[in-house]
RNA sequence: GGGCCCGUAGCUCAGUCGGUUAGAGCGCACGGCUGAUAACCGUGAGGUCAGUGGUUCGAAUCCACUCGGGCCCA
């Protein structure tokens, strides 16, 4: 039997099992890493490497991770594993965003109105931080889970006292600069409620409005003056918000015409509208009168108000006008809308906010004084129709925002906020040339935060909330004057540092303030000054976690290597630590910022719990291992939006696969390879060596990608490496030598020489993608591969030295020998579907080649050849192009290797070939 | 509606300055091996380079528009 000589044979034997079973072995790994502390061991020996300083952009504390947040925190990984493992001092601090309104709005359903009236707001904030430590905790648990290797025992958080200080640092340096000033700007406001709302905490419906147009009298010359009495005419389903009307904005190139009513008047409406007008107010027929004029050549036109005696209006144009509905002239109340606000902005216009925050008119409501605006409408309308201004009314139907909590409409007011600006100090000029000084990735990046800044409006920062860090100035409560200097802000840093920003809510200024404390104008003393009520945007927040965080951190340092975030943050945080870094000191917080896309289905479409296309990293992670979820990560190209699927995490499963089996294939023919039993280069076999120089060249192309930021490059390389040059080349015909040699001769101590070489190199090239199936893999090899490292992450990166001479000549060589190869598995294909063959070993070789291809193959040597193709001979002709003779192996099949050869050379072993026959020989068989 | 970006085989990706017949791996089909075995090897089929129009001797590549998608604004 055959079998009888299975036992002389060093078939390939490891523990390395083929089935990975991560979700059950990877929490082993994470406990592997807590007991030998591997964060700190990786900064120890690196202490004195080149810092690189990776910041970490902190994800919001409420919910479980969703595939972003897992795609971002691995993509840090890879990068902070990568460059430690090259020498680099990287330490990696996670963080957390834990103020701001989503917590609040959740602590605050969750408490139900009646309890939430009870609470005071020391004790909701109490209730906000018990919240979003919890969700510290949930995803510090998730993100570790993942594999993500940082100092998760000691993270920044956004609701520490000295991180809240930090605010105060930056506030103070731009508020004594004068970038920060107090103006209006609209929001929406409950007046039942008496409460600012945030976009989430507003729900739409269905309400049922009047639908007016009034005529807004024209002053001075206008074009129709020839045809009669000239008169604006708008449509607005706002009645109430006429008071605070200061402008009307027309389209800039629409045409506009006179219309004229019945009474005799000239309307002047958007010539797309004028029959619909007509319509609405119920004339039989309407008479377009005069010229059609462009909107921009009434720009600056008066109009007298449609409310006050006495006040004129202006018109402007923007492009907000629709011209599918209405009239094309929009009232325009700077306090009562987004898009008007903006047009105010823009023009120069005056605010009016005659609304008080129970929605109450006061003096500025003119005839209305003392209304509500909830009972106002009907009156108003009546009061235009008196006085013949209404040209026509109705109502209609139309989806309104309500107040989440108490379901009346909510209105848009303007309230008092505080403001970065963008131009008093120079800051957006300052901002867009730090950009500069910053390398961006992708290169199209920097497109998208130069635009955003160089359009962006005034930075609004302040939220009419209770769960964040308070806006650090006093208002005097004698004369209303903003009582903000150097020693105020200081001893807000010292209180806030010591207590923590709560202090601002349970103690009173006088505790706190220095005695001295005045107000400027009135000269009130500190126990006349209020603290403000407003609390920071959390953007302003995160931004300054250059300051609060890379500053203040002995181990980190400003301004960062590198921010790593999704293009959201352009912004977002980008956004607000460069307006915050540059305004505090004059420079970009980052060297680098990395951005990458969202994460979208197989479809290109967002995820979303409506179309049913979510996947869950938790769940990946519980069904393949998170190694799956970090080789998906790392085999995306992140410049564009990264897709994900259950057909993708298939297919990464199968790469997966097909590297740890390459990997046990490496383990499993090591096990007798002692320390002694190197070969050295010269005396290794050509093919091993050949072998050496594609690895060679696999690290050179491998660690360019890493450098360049081009992760999935990584991927790609490594993997065809494994399944191309290894799989199915170099290791499928090396499983000769390696089984059939004798245990020790230096033929089969070559092979393994390089086995050896690629495993090490291997499994530290993956690494920082596959940290559990690379760190279990070294725990698999032989301790003098490992130099007495206990972890791969520890272990360096790989070089891989090969003489550069030698080496080119071999590349050169075997792209011939390897290009011949292909034709011969062609032809042995053929063989075998011919029935002659089976088994390639069955075949003898007649290679017929041009003169420089048969010279390299000559050159190799005819068993070398043999071995290469996994033959039993080759022989070589001379002909004009290459062909593969396929013919059947001559001689016996030896029943130890299986090689067609003569057998019985050997007399002591007469059934083997002479090979077998000496094999049996050494090992004393 | 505006700004930035994306679209190459079923999937993940290459494709140099615009230059032969657009490549690789996976998957799929078929076959081999049974000494990497829930593994391994081989062969093969798969593409209107999203679409249309243009520039050019020549376009996946440059330009315009359209469609589809993403992020951010409005």
């Amino acid at each position: 039997m055959a079998n009888d000589y299975k036992d002389t044979m060093n078939l390939p034997q490891t523990e390395f099992p083929m089935r990975a079973s991560l979700a059950q072995r990877e929490p082993q790994w994470l406990e592997f890493w807590r007991d030998i502390d591997v964060y700190r061991r990786s900064l120890e020996q690196n202490a004195d490497g080149e810092l690189f300083v990776l910041h970490d952009g902190p994800p919001y504390a409420n919910g479980h991770i969703h595939m972003g947040t897992a795609y971002n925190k691995v993509l840090k990984d890879l990068v902070v594993k990568y460059k430690s493992m090259r020498g680099y001092l990287a330490p990696y601090v996670p963080g957390w965003d834990c103020h701001g309104q989503p917590i609040e709005h959740q602590v605050e359903k969750n408490l139900g109105p009646e309890r939430m009236a009870e609470i005071s707001q020391a004790e909701l904030r109490a209730l906000c931080r018990e919240y979003a430590l919890k969700f510290v905790d949930t995803q510090r648990e998730e993100f570790k889970r993942l594999g993500v290797r940082g100092d998760w025992d000691d993270p920044y958080l956004t609701l520490d006292p000295a991180y809240e200080a930090g605010n105060v640092r930056i506030f103070k340096k731009m508020y004594l600069d004068g970038a920060v000033y107090k103006g209006a700007k609209p929001i929406h406001w409950c007046i039942r409620c008496h409460t600012a709302l945030a976009e989430a905490e507003i729900e739409y419906s269905d309400e049922r409005s009047p639908s007016i147009y009034v005529a807004f009298k024209m002053l001075g010359q206008t074009p129709w003056d020839a045809e009669g009495e000239v008169w604006l005419l708008i449509w607005t389903t706002t009645p109430w918000t006429l008071p605070a009307n200061v402008a009307v904005t027309l389209a800039e190139d629409a045409r506009y015409v006179g219309l004229k009513a019945p009474d005799g008047r000239v309307l002047v409406v958007a010539e797309a509208l004028a029959h619909s007008v007509a319509a609405a107010a119920g004339w039989d027929r309407a008479e377009v009168v005069g010229p059609a004029v462009a909107g921009r050549e009434l720009a600056g036109a008066r109009y007298a108000h449609p409310i006050h005696e006495g006040v004129e209006g202006v018109v402007v144009t923007g492009e907000h006008v629709d011209l599918s509905t209405g009239t094309g002239a929009v009232h325009t109340a700077p306090g009562h809308g987004e898009e008007d606000y903006l047009m105010g902005v823009r023009h120069g216009l005056p605010m009016p906010m005659p609304v008080t925050d129970d929605g109450t008119f006061d003096a500025g409501g003119g005839p209305f004084a003392g209304l509500n605006v909830r009972e106002a409408d009907p009156v108003i309308v009546e009061w235009l129709r008196e006085r013949g201004t209404l040209v026509a009314s109705g109502s209609i139907d139309h989806s309104y925002p309500h107040c989440w909590r108490c379901k009346q409409p909510v209105i848009f007011r303007a309230t008092e906020q505080w403001f970065v600006s963008m131009d008093k100090t120079g800051l957006r000029d300052q901002a867009l040339a730090a950009i500069d000084t910053v390398e961006w990735i992708p290169g199209w990046s920097v497109n998208r935060i130069r635009s955003m800044l160089a359009d962006r409006p005034d930075w609004c920062i302040s939220r009419q909330r209770a769960w964040g860090v308070p806006i650090p100035v006093f208002a005097c409560t004698k004369c209303g004057e903003t009582v903000a200097t150097e020693a105020t802000f200081d001893a807000v840093i010292d209180l806030f540092e010591r207590e923590g920003a709560d202090a601002w809510f349970t103690r009173r200024p006088a505790e706190y303030l220095p005695a001295d404390t005045a107000c400027p104008r009135c000269g009130a003393g500190v126990g006349d000054l209020a603290p403000e009520d407003d609390i920071l945007d959390v953007w302003w927040e995160s931004g300054v976690s250059h300051t609060s965080v890379l500053d203040a951190r002995e181990e980190l340092r400003r301004p960062a290597d590198l921010y790593l975030e999704g293009t959201d943050q352009h912004r977002g945080w980008f956004h607000s630590a460069l307006l915050t870094s540059v305004g505090a000191y004059g420079e970009a917080p980052y060297k680098r910022v990395l951005t990458h896309g969202f994460i979208v289905d197989g479809e290109g479409r967002k995820m979303s719990k409506s179309l049913g296309n979510v996947i869950s990293p938790l769940d990946v992670i519980k069904h393949s291992g998170a190694d799956i979820v970090r080789l998906w990560v790392a085999s995306a190209d992140y410049s564009q939006d990264v897709s994900v699927s259950d057909e993708i995490l298939q297919r990464t499963s199968e790469a997966y696969r097909r590297i740890r089996n390459t990997f046990r294939f490496l383990l499993s023919n090591l096990y007798d390879f002692g320390p002694d039993d190197a070969v050295p280069w010269s005396e290794m076999r050509e093919v091993d060596r050949f072998a050496l120089v594609q690895l060679a060249d696999v690290v050179e192309r491998v660690t360019a990608a890493y450098d360049e930021w081009r992760f999935h490059q990584v991927f790609h390389a490594v993997h065809a490496y494994c399944v191309t040059d290894l799989s199915a080349v170099y290791l499928d015909l090396l499983k000769d030598r390696l089984y059939a040699d004798a245990p020790g001769w230096t033929s089969r101590r070559s092979a393994q020489t390089a086995l050896a070489e690629i495993l090490r190199t291997l499994v530290r090239l993956l690494a920082p993608i596959l940290t559990f199936t690379t760190e279990e893999v070294w725990s698999f090899m032989p301790d003098h591969l490992k130099g007495g490292i206990d972890s791969v992450q520890l272990a360096g990166w790989p070089r891989v030295e090969v003489p550069a001479e030698e080496a080119e000549a071999l590349r050169e060589a075997y792209e011939a020998v390897l290009e011949v190869r292909e034709a011969v598995t062609k032809a042995l294909e053929e063989a075998r579907a011919a029935g002659s063959i089976g088994k390639s070993q069955e075949a003898r070789l007649v290679v017929t080649a041009p003169p420089v291809v048969r010279e390299a193959l000559a050159e190799r040597g005819h068993d070398v050849l043999a071995e290469i193709f996994i033959v039993s001979e080759v022989d070589l002709a001379e002909g004009d192009e290459v062909a593969v003779e396929v013919l059947p192996a001559r001689g016996e099949k030896c029943p130890r290797c299986w090689n067609h050869r003569q057998l019985g050379v050997v007399p002591s072993h007469p059934d083997v070939c002479e090979r077998c026959a000496r094999a049996l020989e050494a090992i004393g068989g």
